[in-house]
DNA sequence: ATCGAAAATGGAAACGTTTACATTCGGTTA
DNA sequence: TAACCGAATGTAAACGTTTCCATTTTCGAT
């Protein structure tokens, strides 16, 4: 049925192992047996089972990525950035979501044993322990945005901490004297992280300003729960900062609701940059996030350890840089393209 | 290193063949084994090697994805929508964007030959030709969105030419005399039949009404400069309906910055309901398609043509139904929620 | 008890590659 | 000319499964 190697050995008369090496680039092979053999393969349009090959050579030229949902326009840009990488090495991508939910996670980590060369895990909830329990040792991974900096694998996290503390800085700058802060899911380690920038900021420079957190899950509707709830504190704040763009929106709506102004009455900012953020009206001060680079970078971080596996660099924490995009909501007068201020380290440790 | 089938077998004190056929739950293994193995199986950690059961049962239980790009929510959603459906029935997604080229396309193409069991293929340009050449036969395929009715592969479309009508009639019936459209790329197959769809619903309802389309590309900047040009007719058109939301955003831009008013001074609408068009203000109206059941449909047909080869009923052309989605853009009362109104058969032919 | 059929199990071939090792073949050197 | 050497090519083993076929076991019927 389909065309083996040996099919094109017989047309070209030779060897099945000259038509192997001939088609692999090796070394000793005549450049005109080799000629033959390319003619043959191509006119008998030879493609070589990727299985039989995967079977002897231990390797299947696959990256899998394992992330909690796809939901949304962060994954979208992620897997971007990733299959853009990918595809530069000649890297097939084997995408899975997991649902959030740990089981499944598992199920699918287990599933792709043996079908990837390694993996990238984005997760705020895998520990240490999950990973000892479902990853074999033998298979390299990278992690994506995750606690985990006890594990024995590279990890990748957005400087959600600067990009927190860069923020709200600008907005002290801009003369608000209270910054409200509506905080993501509890156990989200972006949101853990964007907290603690929050805080750090308020202390070092608004030390006598008290903290005014309200809860919130990375959701609009949360948003616009919280954006309600502060419009009902006695003294109202003057800005906002919300942990994630969805959030700024749905409080952007609450505030409209109210007839209260933004940015004369209130300001108000995001987190991530998502495409909404240029669209509502007025369009969202945030903090970009560069996803395509993060998963770019991951991707390239897990090449090069499968390429040496044996080098010890893998296991440090990098650190993807953000920069604060300031447009209508924060009553800064600066102008979208020009405001942009570059934030925290390439990389950490 | 890794833990094979010979492993279990030797520990559990049996063949490899039993192993396999307990592993594999078939029939005639006695009850008493098939749990020692499992045992076994389960505190070795035994995990089939994919490739060489590939290498013996031609199958890979995976299925590719060919796009054209990964860039925006469209594909976003289509791919989990394609994902849900695939995890649901224990298949693996391996995904590939071949960047609009059409020999980046065929590369890739080559390249997940042997590694899938099927394709799916979204691609607003490949025609019959291109697939004769670069699918082998043996191949089952989807289409997706494509005009290529002339192959023997099933497709699978979105109504675009009933939206587009149904749009089209909506503006007429909320009393606007002139509607003007914003066309799509000319080689794009859903730009032409939503084209198709405004001229025959012009026909249709309001044969008296010149025609009047100015060109669009899908992006944005298009949209802004058409909505400009709109604007500068002597008779200003009363209604626009953009063949994209991108596009209709972009329009909404221009008219905002001429001072022209939405809807009172002209109405507009959109088509996909891409998540900004929420957004924008006034939200937009819009003819929303259902990417992600588009993408469960798609893998949810690949998986039946899999499952039983010679199925006649795989050389249908599909089309899923659109909904138009009344916001503000539009200048009709109704509600959003309530003014939804379903369009279109769920099949043709 | 014996037989036979059905059920359970095992042996080994096959899938399509890559690659270590063996062989052949020119050509160069003593 | 003999001996040798390196390059080119060929042979066959190995990868880890599944499955066909053969063999053994079980068990009910005679």
């Amino acid at each position: 049925m389909a065309v083996t190697i040996r099919d094109v050995a017989r047309e070209a008369r030779v060897s099945v192992a000259s038509v192997s090496r001939a088609l692999n680039g090796h070394a000793s092979v005549t450049e005109q047996t080799r000629g033959r053999i390319a003619d043959v393969a191509a006119r008998l349009r030879y493609v070589p089972h990727s299985a039989a090959r995967s079977l002897i050579t231990r390797r299947t030229q696959t990256i899998g990525a394992l992330l909690p949902d796809l939901y949304g326009e962060f994954f979208s840009e992620l897997i971007r950035g990733i299959d853009l990488a990918a595809r530069a090495r000649g890297l097939h991508l084997l995408v899975s979501s997991s649902h959030g939910n740990a089981n499944e996670a598992a199920a699918a980590l287990r599933s792709m044993q043996g079908r990837v060369d390694g993996m990238l895990i984005l997760s705020p909830h895998v520990d240490a322990a999950f990973l000892r329990a479902n990853l074999p040792d033998s298979l390299p991974a990278v992690l994506l945005n995750s606690a985990a900096k006890n594990a024995q694998y590279p990890v990748l996290n957005i400087d959600n901490y600067g990009g927190a503390c860069a923020m709200v800085r600008h907005l002290l700058d801009a003369g608000h004297t209270g910054v409200a802060f509506i905080a993501g899911p509890a156990g989200n380690f972006d949101a853990q992280q964007r907290d603690k920038g929050y805080r750090a900021a308020m202390a070092e420079h608004a030390p006598k300003m008290p903290l005014n957190v309200v809860d919130g899950d990375f959701s609009e509707e949360a948003g616009y729960l919280a954006g309600r709830k502060l419009l009902a504190q006695k003294p109202r704040p003057r800005a906002v900062f919300a942990a994630n763009d969805m959030m700024a929106v749905g409080c952007l709506h609450a505030f409209k609701e109210a007839g209260v102004r933004v940015p004369e009455d209130i300001a108000l900012a995001g987190f991530d940059d998502i495409p909404i953020a240029r669209y509502v009206a007025p369009p969202l001060s945030t903090v970009r996030v560069r996803i395509v680079d993060l998963g770019r970078s991951a991707l390239e971080r897990l090449a090069s350890t499968l390429e040496k596996p044996d080098q010890a660099q893998a296991l440090s924490v990098q650190t993807l840089s953000c920069e604060i995009v300031v447009r209508g909501t924060c009553g800064t007068k600066s102008n979208e393209i020009k405001a942009r201020k570059k934030i925290g380290d390439q990389s950490i440790q």
